[in-house]
DNA sequence: TCTGGGGTCCTAGGACCC
DNA sequence: TCTGGGGTCCTAGGACCC
């Protein structure tokens, strides 16, 4: 059976859903990300703010100079998440097979849903209809025979379409497209291979997989097939709608001004490692490493990992691991602008651990689980656990104490 | 222009084991 | 004194995506 996947891909998703709080920014140039004199970037522009060459990833201080006039607004990602959910139950209704992709795009698989919803090109209309009408959003559709090639099209479809690649026309669409837009070629890849007379996607398809094996290995390979417009292994070969567990769970967090006080690195890292750890307990995951993200002031960015010798989701542990990481890696006076905790290896058990510690962690176990039931229910600042993680953790890696 | 925060996947070297 | 081959785990870094 032919196969049929659809894209959907909400159009500047953040900047719509701020819209539909304060309908005053509509029409106008407005950045999302936050203010023009801060540190960090834009997550999203409106069309508006775009014409003055603003885009996603800029630096806000650069779009404020590009685009004084634009409306700056901070974030909200429980707003999004909240209208993710709801494209989501849209979505529900067309097909079985659904994927959040991101926040604001999902994959459908169509394959065999004709004779229910009708032809590939008529259900994609009604789902763009459904999709704007349930959540006052706007969004585009690209439909075709694989995951890359309905990517691709719902972005030539933008803003506010649809658009369908018949089966057996995918080379022939892509092939004018620029090599930077297939999804996996970033601004390094583009380089290297213009560097090689490379520039169209057509110019790809031409060319034989072994010499582009040769150059690049096995992501080379996958090029090859990309350029013709098959999934060609790796995440856009899997089949939708198989959810995976998560690989990784990390925050981290820039400064204002890069800090050279160790006490608020400190705490910040205790911050972090807490934010992790309540995070690694809701979805029931345990990590075995734990990976200390240190960025200095020029820029410059160290990670340095610690596997344990059992998967954890305890502040404490966490928290301990990440502090002695940064203790050994930070020479005491380089001033810090970025500082990240990241738990890496996750598993659904805490597996191998010691017969003496068990009864001690479990109790451990316990008493988070309930501090992080009051913090729902009360706010964060009703238990002050950074204070006191922190005496206990002077003791452990002071002292030496056992605790 | 002065560079966020949350992820995924890949590579490569060294340790260690058989 | 010269030295294989494969497998797995760990660590660090980098490209890329939204």
């Amino acid at each position: 059976m032919q196969r049929i996947v659809c894209h959907v891909d909400m159009d500047a998703f953040f900047v719509s859903v701020e819209e539909l709080f304060d309908p005053s920014l509509k029409g106008k140039p407005v950045v999302v990300g936050g203010k023009a004199n801060q540190r960090g970037v834009v997550s999203a522009a409106s069309y508006e703010a775009r014409k003055f060459g603003v885009h996603s990833a800029m630096p806000l201080r650069t779009a404020g100079q590009l685009c004084p006039q634009a409306l700056f607004v901070e974030g909200h990602f429980e707003r999004y998440r909240e209208y993710s959910k709801k494209v989501l139950t849209v979505l529900n209704r067309f097909s079985p097979r659904v994927e959040m992709a991101s926040i604001d795009e999902a994959y459908l698989d169509l394959t065999g849903t004709e004779r229910l919803h009708g032809p590939p090109m008529q259900m994609a209309h009604k789902l763009h209809q459904a999709i704007g009408n349930e959540t006052q959003l706007n969004c585009s559709l690209g439909v075709a025979s694989s995951r890359l090639v309905a990517k691709v099209s719902s972005d030539a479809a933008k803003p506010n379409g649809v658009l369908f690649v018949l089966p057996g026309q995918e080379a022939k669409f892509l092939a004018p497209l620029n090599v930077r837009t297939i999804p996996g070629v970033g601004k390094k890849a583009e380089a290297q291979l213009n560097k090689l007379g490379i520039r169209k996607v057509g110019d790809l398809a031409k060319l034989d997989e072994n010499f582009l094996a040769a150059h690049f290995g096995k992501w080379g390979l996958a090029l090859a097939g990309k350029a013709k417009g098959a999934d060609a292994g790796g995440w856009f070969d899997s089949e939708i709608g198989a959810a995976e567990d998560p690989k990784s769970i990390s925050h981290e967090h820039t400064f204002d001004q890069d800090v050279e006080n160790r006490e608020t690195l400190e705490t910040t890292l205790l911050k972090l490692s807490e934010m992790v750890a309540k995070r690694l307990r809701a979805q029931k995951l345990y990590s075995k490493t734990i990976q200390l993200k240190l960025r200095y002031e020029d820029f410059s960015t160290f990670t340095r990992a610690h596997t344990l010798d059992h998967a954890t989701q305890l502040d404490q542990e966490v928290a301990g691991a990440v502090i002695s990481l940064f203790r050994q890696a930070w020479d005491g006076k380089t001033r810090v602008r970025l500082l990240g905790v990241h738990a890496g290896t996750l598993q659904t058990v805490e597996g191998q651990m010691s017969l003496l510690e068990e009864p001690h962690t479990a109790r451990l176990r316990e008493a988070f689980r309930s501090i992080d039931h009051i913090r729902d229910k009360y706010g964060a600042a009703s238990i002050a656990l950074a204070k006191t993680l922190k005496a206990n953790l002077r003791e452990r890696l002071h002292d030496k104490k056992p605790d």
